[in-house]
RNA sequence: GCGAUCGUAGCUCAGUUGGUUAGAGCGCCGGUUUGUGGUACCGGAGGUCGGGGGUUCAAGACCCCUCGAUCGCCCCA
């Protein structure tokens, strides 16, 4: 409980700790190693931008852009932005840095991103995403290497219960197609939509079909389909994703009314959802995506840069951390210096065996006789009491080593270090 | 931006229709069982009951305001 005179966090930040902090970095050494099967490079990102990196990129009617960004002038009287995203800001450097070099370029990256949001379940103003793109690559095979990647990432976390639900926006000109097709379609009936969607109407018609308002849901089932304005490119391009992510052995499942809410995406569009019913499902609350992306082929030119395909996702740690169980870390050894004469020497066998690669932890303070006792509560795989009594020095060790290798190499490296003392 | 629920020790919570010095468990600190021991027992520290105002002889409990948290809507990871 915070007192008078402490000064608060920030709403929406949070102090990571404890089992959620190893779950948090659980999900980030996955991450960071399945990326390397895939061979994506790492690419390490500026936390701000200038804010029309943002406001151009992911477009101005966008709620994260008209209402959800951190700006702010500096003091030479730019306005700055905290990243909302990673998409935007990675497209920047491509284009700054020349890495058209590098096309295809695929790359990943994983870190604070900002958003001004109302707080809930698995959804905060700094949150953490993990990030994968591929720039400069048009074929599908990208799509496919792409989305395979995410799901090796989920099942090497250990998650189920999710599903991939895959859509396609198809080309520029089916998207604007049948965007005004859904236009002409919910006009008709505008007067029975939810309040919600007569402003959706306007602002993003798309957004309506996944309305969660029954008024809505009744008009979605016969509402205009994308596969009926899909050019052949489009539809051909569809069919290679999906063909290819059966090939390499990636479950997904149509999902007809699945569209992303920024301006950029075309073709693929894809969430990685928890089934409905799922553990997973209850974990998460009303956040539902873990992970999420798709095509971006218009994004490049909207920041001046020479049209270049692209496709990419972004999943949130917190929300993967959810799903994920991690196994306390225990320290292979505690050392409980049961009587002050052999503190000294405690912490110098600790040094010892840390620097042979054992992780080790000393219990040497408050009462003598509760030093073994926390020792002990710890459960440490190797617990060593080190005592002084009637002037005589105790060093014993119990073990609950199930590696049998490791409990007889401390047995050998702490007779050593007895010997090197006297 | 909107709505609902909630705010009592470091943590999890009790606190009866408003009624004396606000409690428990865990954790923390100290001590006892002169001991191969995750035990048990004893003692201690720690609370402006989120904050402010009001009603009342009397408020942790009731009313108003405010701050914060949680969950949901919008939107999104």
């Amino acid at each position: 409980m915070a007192k008078g005179n402490t000064p608060q966090a920030i709403r929406g930040t949070q102090d990571i700790f404890g089992p959620e902090a190893e779950a948090f970095a659980f999900v980030v050494e996955t991450f960071e190693r399945v990326r390397k099967l895939y061979r994506f490079r790492r690419v390490e990102m500026p936390v701000f931008e200038k804010t029309e990196v943002f406001s151009r990129a992911i477009g101005e009617t966008t709620d994260v852009v008209s209402k959800e960004m951190y700006s702010f002038e500096d003091r030479g009287g730019d306005s700055l932005t905290l990243r909302p995203e990673f998409t935007a800001g990675i497209a920047r450097a491509y284009l700054s840095n020349g890495w058209q070099q590098h096309a295809p370029l695929k790359v990943a990256t994983h870190g604070p991103l900002f958003r001004y949001e109302r707080p809930q379940k698995g959804r905060y103003r700094q949150f953490h995403q993990i990030d994968a793109e591929i720039i400069g690559a048009g074929e599908p095979q990208a799509d496919v290497e792409l989305l395979a990647m995410a799901d090796q990432l989920l099942k090497e976390l250990g998650i189920e219960g999710v599903t991939l639900h895959l859509n396609t926006l198809g080309d520029g000109d089916s998207r604007e197609a049948w965007r005004a097709a859904l236009v002409e379609y919910f006009s008709a009936v505008k007067d029975e939509l939810s309040e919600d969607s007569q402003e959706r109407l306007e602002k993003n018609p798309l957004r309506i079909l996944d309305s969660k308002d029954r008024r809505d849901q009744k008009f979605v089932a016969d509402a205009p389909k994308i596969d009926a304005f899909l050019s052949d490119e489009a539809k051909a391009f569809f069919e290679a994703v999906t063909s290819g992510l059966d090939a390499a052995g990636v479950k997904w499942k149509r999902a007809e009314s699945l569209v992303r809410g920024l301006d950029y995406y075309r073709h693929t569009a894809f969430e990685f959802i928890p089934d409905e019913g799922s553990a997973a499902a209850d974990a998460l609350g009303s956040q539902s995506t873990i992970l999420g992306g798709g095509r971006y082929d218009g994004l490049m030119e909207s920041l001046g840069g020479a049209p270049t395909p692209a496709v990419g996702w972004a999943a949130g740690i917190e929300r993967l951390a959810m799903l994920v169980s991690v196994r306390p870390e225990v320290a292979e050894v505690a050392i409980a210096a049961e009587s002050d004469e052999r503190v000294g020497e405690a912490y110098e066998l600790a040094q010892h065996l840390r620097k042979e690669g054992l992780s080790v932890e000393v219990f040497a303070s408050g009462g003598k006789r509760k030093r073994y006792d926390k020792a002990r509560k710890s459960e440490p795989l190797n617990l060593i009491s080190m005592d002084f009594r009637d002037g005589e020095a105790s060093t014993n060790i119990a073990s609950d080593d199930t590696d049998d290798v490791r409990a007889s190499r401390l047995e050998r490296l702490v007779e050593e270090f007895r010997r090197a003392r006297k």
